[in-house]
DNA sequence: GCGCTGGTTGCAAACGATTGCAATTATTCT
DNA sequence: AGAATAATTGCAATCGTTTGCAACCAGCGC
């Protein structure tokens, strides 16, 4: 039960200290918990704190720590200014990440960037002083920056793909290797003519677009066209819809950068009456929720969240401690469902 | 180009005074583009700031300043602890306050509780020093604590319900008219035997049922019955099926306490060979994205989340300026689709 | 030439918590 | 009992930035 009747106001650690009859040191230490001050005095001076809901001021101690148990976690906006933060995969990542950090001790600042508007978003981010560390979702476009940051700033955990040689710590899927499952997925279930539905300038869909490609060359098929489109849902929807005229009858197996996008696309092909996947296979990316429950359910490529949001926080942990780290690239895992 | 070549390490302001020939106050000065310094030194100095990537310790500013531009952003979860970040009203809702508050200059800190597990959960992120005011997102089972709370502590917000002499700002929809809406809608459709699919321990969620048990008392219905129901997809799709078999035949009309919850209850209703709409109507709250793809799309109570947490920190921004501020609550809108 | 006004700059004291070191007291050993 | 050791506590500097106040300079009018 904190106060709020004694109006004494104690709110910092030298009010507690004259209350206690102890110089402020002691508090310090006894709120630490530290068993150099004794156990008796200890017990009573955290009593008081309690009785007087008093809890120190973190910006004082990190000031003088030089440490604020805090991460921070940011989304770059690169590709696809709009919207982005609410794209259901980002989200339920950074709600496991928020889990985790706390169950670290860490705190979570949440910044969101457009990266075009301001070059140097991260190294402000860092340079401010007020995170221990920092996570950043997705490359987006901005591979080169984080190549630079991370020359220079250790304690840095990129979710992402993981390219040959990079120098940044990276946690993801193999997204390559989904590429070429979905691809391979389509093909089985009887589609030849394949189209890639997203948006290629970011650097996780170009992996999954390639996979897919390498599947396709590799089987002597004719080349996947690439139906580009915005991630955002308002949009999203008319540009699959155009797409999906312009080729009606030229393609019959779409692989989806996203269930996000699959499932659109799946409403905007029910709308023209393609038949899926009679007419048309489908395959998404990411095991959202929502693959469950579309019509019908979205055959797509697992990664999983929760596994990477361990991931990111772990190897930043050890990151912070100074350990070197390797990247981690998680397997993706095909979910057969009904549209392909 | 921030620097990184440059190895000279200017780290404080001390650093770069000593390079620019001044006094640490001048360059505090001419880094915050303050008048009184003359404009070419400041130009000076803000040249040499950038040259050398330079930022100012946040931590220490705010120790100085006792004010950080920090906007803490905290979710109770409270009656369903887990997963429920991850629901998509939230996530959106979260998304928005980020747009907002950066717009604002601030930043924010996200913090998940669960306030089972530790009491005084808000007065310790307020108190923490960090932070210069905090959104609740959702009042969960938290109303009474929040109002303590709020009775000490002015600049807080709280997205929820609004209940007739309340004490903390809030920012929300009205629930209670978004219920009537629901259940006259359902009514209209042919509905005559109701359910409720939620969890009423969540005071808006009892809101939104009181709302419909208005209406169906208004017109001499028999009462609504309550299907409960976690919030988490994986428990709530079994108990959905549960429900859906324990009142077989006895209800023809689901009012759903979220869009999410509306969906996988369509997908329960399909598994079970019950026809929607023709005998299950049923209305979702919330209309969100996925309102749009559900198999018939969903016929939902929708919520204006931008101009929820556009009001959130509006109203914030208001209080942290000493303004005293009314609740603002929103009116819903019923979405007509094709599920009742 | 002297005092004044304005415009710039420097000085030094905050902000609140932490921590190495010294000082104090309590304990133990010879 | 005296001295050495250990256990507590206090002192004061420190983290990096901001800001009230004083100091300084130039230029001005008298």
């Amino acid at each position: 039960m904190p106060d709020r009747d004694t109006k004494g106001a104690v709110r910092t650690i030298t009010d507690l200290a004259r209350i206690a009859g102890v110089s402020p040191g002691t508090v310090s230490r006894a709120l630490a918990g530290k068993s150099l001050v004794n156990i008796e005095t200890r017990t009573k001076i955290q009593a008081i704190a309690r009785e007087h809901g008093f809890r120190p001021n973190q910006m004082a101690s990190g000031l003088r720590r030089q440490k604020t148990d805090v991460i921070g976690v940011v989304i770059p906006l690169g590709h696809d200014t709009r919207q982005q933060i609410s794209d259901a995969f980002f989200m339920t990542l950074l709600g496991h990440l928020a889990d985790e950090l706390t169950r670290e001790g860490y705190d979570l600042m949440l910044r969101r960037v457009v990266p075009g508007k301001d070059a140097d978003w991260l190294d402000r981010f860092i340079g401010s002083g007020m995170i221990d560390g920092v996570i950043v979702i997705g490359q987006s476009d901005q591979f080169d920056r984080i190549e630079d940051v991370a020359d220079g700033y250790d304690p840095m955990v990129v979710w992402g793909n993981h390219t040959e040689g990079q120098r940044h710590c990276v946690v993801g899927t193999d997204n390559r290797l989904g590429g070429r499952m979905a691809a391979e997925r389509l093909i089985a279930a009887g589609a030849t003519r394949l189209a890639f539905l997203g948006d290629t300038t970011a650097i996780e869909f170009a992996a999954r677009f390639a996979g897919a490609q390498d599947s396709v060359a590799r089987l002597g098929l004719p080349p996947i066209v690439t139906l580009r489109t915005h991630l955002s849902p308002d949009r999203a929807s008319e540009e699959i819809a155009r797409h999906l005229a312009d080729h009606a009858g030229t393609i019959d197996g779409i692989f989806a950068a996203t269930d996000t996008l699959a499932a659109l696309c799946l409403t905007e092909l029910r709308s023209q009456g393609i038949a899926v996947p009679d007419d048309m296979k489908l395959v998404g990316f990411d095991d959202l929720p929502i693959a469950r429950q579309t019509v019908p359910p979205l055959t797509t490529v697992r990664q999983d969240i929760a596994a990477g949001a361990q991931g990111l926080v772990d190897l930043l942990l050890r990151r912070l401690a100074g350990e070197e780290t390797e990247s981690l690239v998680m397997p993706p895992q095909l979910v057969v469902r009904a549209t392909a």
